[in-house]
Order: structure tokens, then sequence, then C-alpha cells
DNA sequence: ACGTATCATTGACTTTTATCAATACATTTT
DNA sequence: AAAATGTATTGATAAAAGTCAATGATACGT
């Protein structure tokens, strides 16, 4: 239990067997069944969501009814709706589940305690969020300049996997784009290949 | 001198006058003259540039010779290629200064060494990642899913002086259109509002 | 104050993407 | 197993954005 998510922190800090286990008091374990929402618009984001196994996704619903896909998370990220979480204004975005799930939760409550009693947890949270912040302001880049093929490229290029997992439609809607406009920029590169 | 900056620290931390001073000691203080380059394609990022006074601009430049604008840095904000800072690789970004400025450099070893000695500035420094981080997702969730007009709009609602200071063509590459598109797009809009 | 950049706009045309509709296939649900 | 739902593809057409070129207007440096 918690096995993925103590070891992805120790990628960035190193705690003891102590720390450790005063850190796994403050986590709660959560199951969810694909389409389960962990998340629905109109609540407070009261957590940070671990995924230990499975895979979320978090969008919007847009005038027309049109579901923007915000992001993905498969095992080893986080995901969280972070204005609501840090504002406690409700959440206008949705989290539900792809694939069944098995979830690691983190009140706030629990997280300010942790960074008071671990050092090392602020310190984490800092480069995790370095390391995010840089993550989303590359995809920002891309998004606004490259071309529908590179940004398909540039994606299937970084999370081969997610291809394979994801229907093809959220895909496109993750880029940005309608499921026609993707199928018909496959079926050129695909062509050009040969 | 590095007055807006301790204002700015302040609305996230309290710093005692020792703590101050201290800190300025790791500062340094630059003036920049309108078209000069603080950052350039290749150079390695190695600080964290404050803009007291004046306006910075970052951004690429694409395989047609297309400027590509990032970001803007007005007074009171912070601006690098954190990429680069991080990892230590030779920056794809140009930083320049679009109008005459006075600057505050932080470099990577001071970073360091405030933040072991001011365990608050790590906070900050989380609290400030933390923001810039929800603010580039709301970006890129606006850049992937609003209209040209949109786009053009919530960028004038949030920065009205911004349009004042910045020639439109700059506007129009920092929103992914050419100056063209940005052009017609006003002019239907004025149209529409008479 | 001058000449030179730079800048914003407009028109004509091309390319890209969205929209709407139909079809075929696969997967889930009952 | 049959029905219902979800998914990907393709065609025809419309809408949006890009490209290229020309024209005034403005700002800037010396």
């Amino acid at each position: 239990m918690y096995d993925l998510f103590f070891k992805t922190l120790s990628q960035k800090i190193e705690l003891t067997a102590d720390e450790k286990e005063l850190f796994a008091s403050y986590l709660t374990p959560k199951k969810l069944r694909r389409k389960q929402y962990i998340l629905q618009e109109g609540e407070v984001s009261r957590h940070t969501i671990f995924v230990e196994k499975g895979l979320l996704r978090s969008y919007a619903v847009d005038d027309k009814g049109t579901e923007r896909i915000i992001q993905f998370a498969p095992e080893g990220w986080f995901i969280s709706d972070l204005y609501s979480y840090i504002t406690g204004e409700p959440s206008v975005f949705n989290i539900d589940a792809l694939e069944d799930c098995e979830l690691v939760l983190i009140s706030k409550n629990a997280t300010d305690e942790l960074r008071a009693r671990i050092p090392k947890y602020l310190e984490y949270s800092f480069l995790q969020m370095q390391n995010a912040y840089v993550a989303t302001q590359r995809r920002l880049f891309d998004m606004v300049n490259l071309s529908t093929e590179e940004k398909y490229s540039k994606l299937a290029a970084k999370y081969p996997d997610l291809l394979q997992r994801v229907p093809q439609h959220m895909i496109a809607s993750y880029l940005g784009l309608t499921p026609e406009t993707l199928s018909r920029a496959r079926r050129q590169m695909a062509l050009r290949k040969r």
C-alpha cells in the first residue's frame, strides 16, 4: 500500500522509516471504478489525489456541452483542481476515472500538518510544483505554436502508452482538436510514411 | 532600491528588517536599456529576474524566423527560462527589454543560500510557483479552448495597460495569432459594439 | 526636423479546421 | 444473442485563420 506513492517521493527527497510511517498516517486510500467521479463541477476540491493504479482525467464542459480534457493522470501522477483547492471556490472541472483506480488522497489539513512536521515535504512540494510549472509552460508553448500533426506526434512520442489506453477522441479533446481533424491528420501522416 | 521587490515578497511572507538586509546582500541590481537582451538563445539562464521598473518579454524564434512571444513581465513580475535555470542546458528562448528597465537579479547560488538561511523564503518560492502554475494552467486552457476574440478580450480585461505598452503584433504573437487576424478580430468586435 | 523603422489595416487568395451527416465496426449492457 | 452505446473514419460544405502584398500612419533615433 502506498508503494508507488513513496517511490515517487523518493525520487526527490529521502524519508526515514519513521517519517514514512508518520506520513502514511495522514493518507487515505480510495478505490474508484471506471466512470466514477472523484470531483464534480460545483464541488470544492479538498484533496490532492495521487494515482497508485489506473487512469484519471480532468475536464471541463463548454457551453455547447463538449468535454474539454485538461489533463490525464496515469499511475504515479498527482491531480486536483488546484485553483479550487487553494481558494475554496467551487470547481469548474470534473475529475473521473477512465479505468478502475487505486488512489491516495491527501487532505488540505494533512498537507499543512505534514509540511510542518516533515520540512522535507515542503521542499518536495516546491520541486514538484516547479516541475509541473515547467511542463505546463512547455505544453502551452506547443499548443500555441505547433501544427496539428506536430502536437499529436509529440504527445505520441512522450506518452506512447496513453494512446493505447485512451480513446482517440479524448486525445483530440486534450489537443484542442475535433475527432475528425485528428483522424485526418493521422491518415495524412500514415500515408506519408509509406 | 528593491522597494517593489520587498513589497512583492511581503504579499506572501513577512521579513524582519534584519532579514531584509541579509536578503538584499544577495541581490544584484541591473539596468537594461530598451531592446537590450538579458538572456539570449544558447546561453544558460543563471538568474531569476525580477522587474522593478519597465517591461521585459521572453520569446522563441521558429524555423521561419518568426518571433513567438511566451511571456511579458512588467513591474512586479519574475521571469527566467526556468528549464534552463534548473537543468543548466542552454536556453532556447530570448529575454529582452521592451522598455528601459530596472531589474533585480538573484543568482542560483544566492537562491540556495537564501532558502537555507531564511526558511520563509522556501515557503515563498513554493507559493510563488504554485501561483505561476495555476495561472499557466488557466492560460493553457484558454489558448486551447477560446476563440480568437475571446482570447483577446480576456487579455484586454486582465491586463488593460499591457495593450498600451506593447505593439499589437506582439500581442498577436503572444496569443498565437498573426497580426492580420488580430487586427480583423478587433475590427469585428468594434463594429459589433456600435 | 528629417528620414527611416516600425506598425496597423485592408484586400485577394489559399490553407486549415470545424461542422454536419452517414457508415461501419467494436464494446458493453441487459 | 440482441440491442444499445461508444468509437473511428470519410465525404461535402462552411467558417476561420494564414499568407502575400500594398498602403498610410506613427514613432524613433540622430
